[in-house]
DNA sequence: ACTTTCACTTGCTTTTTGCAAGTTAAATAT
DNA sequence: ATATTTAACTTGCAAAAAGCAAGTGAAAGT
């Protein structure tokens, strides 16, 4: 698990990765603009790094070509159980949480069917962008 | 999630909470010896923070009053399901993993009992230790 | 043509990390 | 009893990274 840790032990890369799995963001303009604030030098060079180890793909938007989206791919998708269960000791933890009481309970009943569910929402959201369709 | 990236989502609290929860290291001689090399004042710095914000409790050693160990908390130990989350996706993505093939079989075929057998693991290890056991 | 949007870059200051050495208390050896 | 070693930090400084504000350049919209 140093791996794990050279690619999402960084608070930006690790914020970056849970707004593409789990809150659907796919631009640059969608990740500048998350409530931890992330300043712009940092972004760019945690996307060409999450771009360098696999876990994004860069694509220049078709309809229009000053915006580009970045993409997961299935190495990065992989993670989602991993990211659920962060999600799910939030619902426990954290007193802030946005995530939905729900959720927990959804999840704890029915794991795979909620991973399922969100890898979905995943291809849903890629679907309803303007660039290459995702392999795997 | 803006909580947990706080708490983990940052190198060295990562791979403490690692060692804590996947590999039995409980002394500061022993985070300071594993193989990523965190310097002692990182090393001093992060245990007092996972200390602050709930996740391992400091103890001396009873029986060696020079040995400080640190146990997980409930609350550490609570974020096992998405640790092995994670080394489910090393076994598939980090060619250098130390986690066995057999790990993600097993915790496949029966997740449930594979957290179980994790956090039976954890409680051997605070119970070989001299100090206050914790509580459930 | 002019302005705006969007994705970055650049330069600079502040913060964090990494490294080497030092300190303090307790245990062991002499 | 004294000296050495073990163990857990602390301190000081240089190097790296992060944060901030402003700037650049291509593409879109007006």
């Amino acid at each position: 698990m140093r791996y794990a840790a050279g690619i999402f032990g960084d608070k930006w890369s690790f914020v970056l990765l849970r707004d593409v799995l789990l809150h659907g963001k796919r631009y640059y303009g969608d990740f500048l603009a998350s409530d931890e604030g992330i300043a712009t030098n940092v972004l760019a060079n945690r996307l060409v790094r999450l771009e360098e180890t696999g876990m994004l793909t860069r694509h220049v938007d078709h309809q229009k070509k000053s915006k580009v989206c970045y993409l997961p791919t299935a190495k990065a998708r992989a993670l989602l159980p991993a990211f659920l269960g962060m999600m799910v000791w939030s619902t426990e933890y954290d007193a802030c949480t946005e995530a939905p009481v729900s959720f927990a309970e959804a999840f704890r009943a029915d794991p795979t069917g909620t991973i399922a569910w969100y890898e979905a929402e995943i291809d849903r959201v890629n679907a309803q962008i303007n660039a290459p369709a995702q392999a795997g």
